[in-house]
DNA sequence: CATTCTAAAATCGTATACAATGTTGATTAT
DNA sequence: ATAATCAACATTGTATACGATTTTAGAATG
């Protein structure tokens, strides 16, 4: 197939996209929706003829999706969906701890009525994807933290915490149990009234303790000896087995 | 010039390197170094004959420096260096803050005398590199904090703190008025010795005056009007003039 | 039957080719 | 002379080509 498609024809179509974001975007959701699975191999030359590219395209995409941390990239051995470990989950959730509380700082005592109204609005609309426990509410969950930063005004940090969110997702996906995410909605709901109390202190309190209870959920099933290691460790702590 | 260098020939060397990545560190130190100065244009072409290798690797080099925001990229018109503009400013040097804060964390009362020894050893070298006020000393002081995030143990803390360091360097590039380092050395003596003494709020009291200090000398040089507007609201407030 | 070597296939790394878009400078009409 | 128009040029977007490396399958050997 031609690269340029129909020039001349008889409408030439505007073809506003570049295509290279439309792979990044399509391998992205797949990745994040589970559709490709964490330890799943990819290799340029499939993917590409699925998605009607060139492996130059998706070569692009999977440099950027390595970097954030959604894909891993061997030399001469290519590409897979990043299968991490729970080093790097540890990781990522004090990350974004650090990041999250860097957030309610931002805006404790500053929500305007439209942002209030923003927020709430989507918790609402978490509170109705309730019943219906399909990745919908997952995913809404989710975008309740996007939100926060996104409102913040500040693109990096914007950027940083969708990264951390999405690798989140990976970690879930990886070594999390399935898990009704009731309290998700009322949590969210206190922290939107600590922020526009401008509660910075309550609202960090509650971030933390939320984003634990997400943490909670992936220390479960060890997959390497040195995942087993980290998991046993606090506890063989406790049982003054090991030192502190 | 053939893709694969001489495969016969005598004694075909390894080429054990990645040319990609080669040319990736290539563009980076050149533009950290002001070699290359924000708001240059960066033709694939010509950098590619420069470099002495294809289009190809240079646009992905340019992929990877955009994520960093080190270089601009505008579709169909090419890559520049990136020219930070105030309000970037701004958001930089707040996630930093809210990044090193979780390093002090991580690291106070929990360094090993290795650890201690490695980052005195760098300090010395700050201040023997203190007369010659070339580049070099500046590369030291930022690579300070680098060295603590290593030490933190958090990889992808470390990965963030690398990456906003190095936007630092070039929103300094920019708005920075030359000026001595003094004060970072006895700066960075008084952090370790916080974390040494597991202090860890003084520890982060001092990083964060530190770190201000940095971004004081950034508030300079107004280039757009927007800038202009950022740089002169916080008088018009202090003077009563708008709305706090 | 397990093991090591080897040849073929698959896949990656990089360069080049071609189409599409943007830029520039000359030409013409006002 | 100035502004608008269009052709030549420059540069990006994407596909294809080709050498290099890794993986796999099969044969030969112990």
């Amino acid at each position: 197939m031609g690269a340029g498609r129909m020039a001349g024809g008889t409408k030439a179509e505007p073809r506003k996209t570049p295509r290279a974001q439309s792979v990044y975007r399509a391998l992205r959701r797949a990745i994040l929706e589970q559709a490709l699975r964490p330890g799943t191999k990819l290799p340029e030359d499939s993917i590409g003829e699925e998605l009607g590219v060139s492996r130059t395209l998706v070569r692009d995409a999977f440099g950027r999706l390595a970097l954030e941390g959604l894909v891993e990239l061997t030399p001469n051995r290519g590409a897979s969906v990043a299968y991490p470990t729970l080093e790097e989950a540890r990781d990522v959730f004090e990350v974004r701890q650090a990041l999250e509380r860097q957030v309610m700082l931002s805006l404790a005592g500053r929500l305007s009525p439209a942002e209030i109204a923003r927020l709430e609005d989507h918790v609402r609309r978490e509170q109705d994807a309730q019943g219906r426990d399909g990745p919908e509410s997952i995913r809404l969950a989710g975008e309740f933290h996007i939100i926060l930063a996104e409102i913040s005004g500040n693109a990096l940090l914007s950027r940083y915490v969708q990264e951390v969110s999405s690798r989140c997702s990976l970690i879930l996906a990886v070594y999390g149990r399935p898990h009704s995410s009731e309290c998700a909605v009322s949590e969210h709901r206190q922290i939107i009234d600590a922020l526009r109390k401008g509660d910075a202190a309550t609202a960090i309190a509650l971030m933390e303790h939320h984003l634990e209870a997400v943490a909670a959920r992936a220390v479960l099933a060890p997959r390497t000896p040195d995942d087993l290691a980290l998991v046993l460790k606090p506890y063989a702590r406790s049982e003054g087995l090991i030192a502190p």
